[in-house]
Parts: structure tokens; sequence; C-alpha cells
DNA sequence: GTCTATAGCGTGATAGAC
DNA sequence: GTCTATCACGCTATAGAC
């Protein structure tokens, strides 16, 4: 860990940041809530501390500065659901394989990054308003990005459920990404229906539902032959 | 010169239907796609073949345009869902009941209304979206009409699941209700991911698929314990 | 009820001094 | 790289003739 220096400790705009750093953080922030649409370039500086002009001249267009988002954390995640899914492919058990990858695929959707500031989570959330909103610039980063490695998943749960119909993984896996998105974006839902006796910003607590879950469903197919519909 | 007012004769598309409805029907299809933000008045009035003025004097505001949207479809999807609930209440055998229940979850938000057009599965769309992009004046409106209906699908699946805890049984809804969503939004990515062998669009598969996954995630519920977590 | 015109504002993007 | 000033445009909403 690195000491800290008067640097890291100034009252406003922070030096450990530079201004393209401190740009990306406001708006994934805003967007992670708003979507695209919703957020103007002008909210963002504001919240950056930065001058309007700044924002143009690192970034140039609204889409670029979503273009930048996403490739500074679309790599590490992934390269995190590999390691944990290569991981987990050790499992000789494979109930409990089934329930390593489905940790592996949701783990990194939540967790934080050491060297992305804001974490997994809030990155999560704008690519779950992105896809539902829509964008034609944002539909073509995120296909290219997550389809390669959607398909990994599909073929990890495949191996262990050898009876099941390739595509029922798939539609499985979709609604397993599905529900990982909602609940990141609406989980307020979760507080409201439990009674405030669970929280749906609770995220350990929304890793564990949906390993489980999805863990649960895709058991289910291992014990379906592919001939049933 | 006697001339006859043509103003009021509506010579083609719109003979059967009022100004309100081509503009609903066209806010609805617009907003579907690329949600509040993403849309405009002037294209809302364009597509419906109106004059932008004819928007504001029917509705006045662009969120009275998506409130009456809501409106017109929440009462009839919500008495559906209590019909098909009702019906599926009076099966004995547990399983089949399980399926039952979320079928008549499921199946209101694809099928389409006799009485308004366009169908469930459009209006369906308009409310993923709209949960997503954290529009306020949607949220309450959405929160208002449907946590009623969910906690009722809760309290059915709990009477099949005696042993489940409650808690966990609102999260799979959740999962439920995110997964229908985003199928609803991002079907095109099935199409992808099963190379064209199954289609996202297909209606009557994602219905089936979506019940049998969350048939499965609430059975394996029904046989775990309260204190297992 | 329909249609035109426009007010009033916020937007994305740029040019150029510093 | 930073900051100011501004352009050109599209937006929601309104006023008023027909």
């Amino acid at each position: 860990m690195a000491s800290l220096t008067k640097k890291n400790v100034r009252p406003y705009k922070s030096a450990s940041k530079s201004t393209p750093e401190l740009i990306l953080d406001a708006a994934e922030e805003l967007m992670s809530r708003r979507g695209f649409h919703g957020v103007s370039i002008r909210e963002i500086a504001s919240l950056a501390e930065v001058h309007l002009g700044s924002v143009t001249y690192h970034f140039g267009t609204k889409e670029n500065l979503l273009e930048a988002i996403y490739e500074r954390h679309a790599q590490p995640m992934n390269l995190r659901r590999s390691d944990l899914l290569a991981e987990a492919s050790r499992i000789t058990n494979l109930s409990e394989r089934l329930l390593a990858i489905v940790r592996a695929f949701v783990v990194p959707a939540f967790s934080s990054q050491s060297d992305v500031s804001g974490g997994g989570a809030r990155f999560t959330r704008v690519r779950a308003i992105l896809s539902m909103e829509g964008n034609e610039a944002a539909q073509k980063i995120i296909a290219n990005h997550f389809d390669e490695t959607s398909a990994a998943f599909v073929d990890a749960v495949l191996e262990c459920c050898p009876k099941a119909d390739r595509n029922s993984v798939v539609w499985r896996c979709h609604f397993l990404l599905g529900s990982l998105y909602y609940t990141l974006v609406s989980g307020e839902r979760i507080d409201r229906l439990t009674h405030g006796e669970t929280s749906g910003a609770d995220h350990q607590r929304a890793i564990d539902e949906l390993s489980h879950t999805f863990a649960a469903a895709f058991s289910d197919l291992a014990n379906t032959n592919k001939e049933q519909s």
C-alpha cells in the first residue's frame, strides 16, 4: 500500500487522479443512475469539478466518453472472470463446480477492482442501463466484449450437464444476466418487498442468492433430457 | 363556395383510432425501444402522423404521456394475472401448481390484450426500460401498481414451499422479473448466442423457458430449510 | 380539436485566448 | 491543458388563429 502523501489529502480536486479519470468517474456515476440520454456533459463536468471544455478536450464526443468508461473496465472484469472460471473447472464435484461457475460469472460484476475506481458494481449498472436503452453505439461495444465471455460460461455449464440442451443453457445464462442487471439497478425493490429484512444493496447477499438460484436452475437442466421440452 | 370542411375527415389509417390513441401507440412504440429520455415529443407526433401541438393539447407534458401509457395497460394486465393466479391456486399437485403460478406471472407480460393495441410485450418493454432509467416519475407509478401484484405472487409461491424462507422467495421473484425484462428488451442476444437456433423474439419459447427455469428455482427452495443459507 | 408560430431554455460541440 | 465565450440546434411547452 502506497504511503499517504500530502498530494492524496488535497482539500478538493485531488491530485492523485488525473482530469480524465475525474471525468470518467463522474460520467460513470451519473450514467449508472440515469443512463446515457439522461445525463448531460455539463452535469458530468460539474460533478467532476472540471470545466466543460476539458471534457471535450479529453474525450471529444459524448459517445467517446462512454467507450472510455467501457474500455477501462471490460478487460479487468473479463480477466477476473476467466481466472475464477479456470479455478472452478478444477473442482471435481459437479454440483460444487456448478456453483463455482455461476459465482465466477457473478462475483466480478459486483466486486471492486483494485486498479479502477468505483468498482465492478457501478460499471455493471452502466452496462445494464445501456443494454436497455437501446443506444446503438453501446449495443455494439457490449455485444463484442461480452458475448465471447458469455460463450465460455455456457460451455463450462454444459460440461457439468452433459445431458442438457445447449440452447436451454443459453436461455438460463441470459436469465442470469438479466437478474444480475436488475438487482444492481432496482435493488430497492427487494427492500420494499422484504419489508426491510433484506436489502438489494447487500452485495454479498445478492451474490449468494444469484449463485444458488442459478446453480439450482442449471442443476435442473442437468437432470433433463435434450428431447424434453 | 360552400365547402365542407375536410379537416376532421380522416381518409386513411386513423378511421378507427382517435388522436389520443394514435399518440399513445406511437409513444409506447418509441419509448419501448429507446426509453423516456431517448425519445422526443416531436418524434412521437411524427410517428403518430399528428401535429406537435396536438400532443400537448391532449396530454400536456411528456410525463403525463407516460402516465397515460401506464394507465391503459396496468389494470388489464393485473386483472389477467389475478385470474390466472386464482386458476393456478386450484391445482393440487404442488409442482404443477408452481409452474402455473409462474406462468400466471409471465404470460400476461407477453400476451396481447384484446382491448389495448400493441399488446403486453411492448408495454412490459416500456416498464423494463423505465425501471432501469431511474426516471423518478416512472419509479413511483411502477412501484405502486406493481409491488402489490408481486406480493400476491410471493404468497402463492410460499404456499407451495412451506419450508422456504419468504425473503428468499422474494429474491427469486425479483430475478424472475429481471429475467423477463431483459429477455423482452435484449432478446437478440439469445439469437446470437444460440447461433440463430432459438430467438429471443419467440415469445412462446421465452414463456416456456422462463416458467420452467423459475419453477425449478422455486422447487429448489421448497426443499431447503429456512435455517440454511 | 387542429395547426402554426414561437418563446425560452438546455444541449453538444467548437474556437481561441491564456 | 485550462477556461471562456459562443454557435447552431433541438427540445418542451405555450399562445392564439382557424
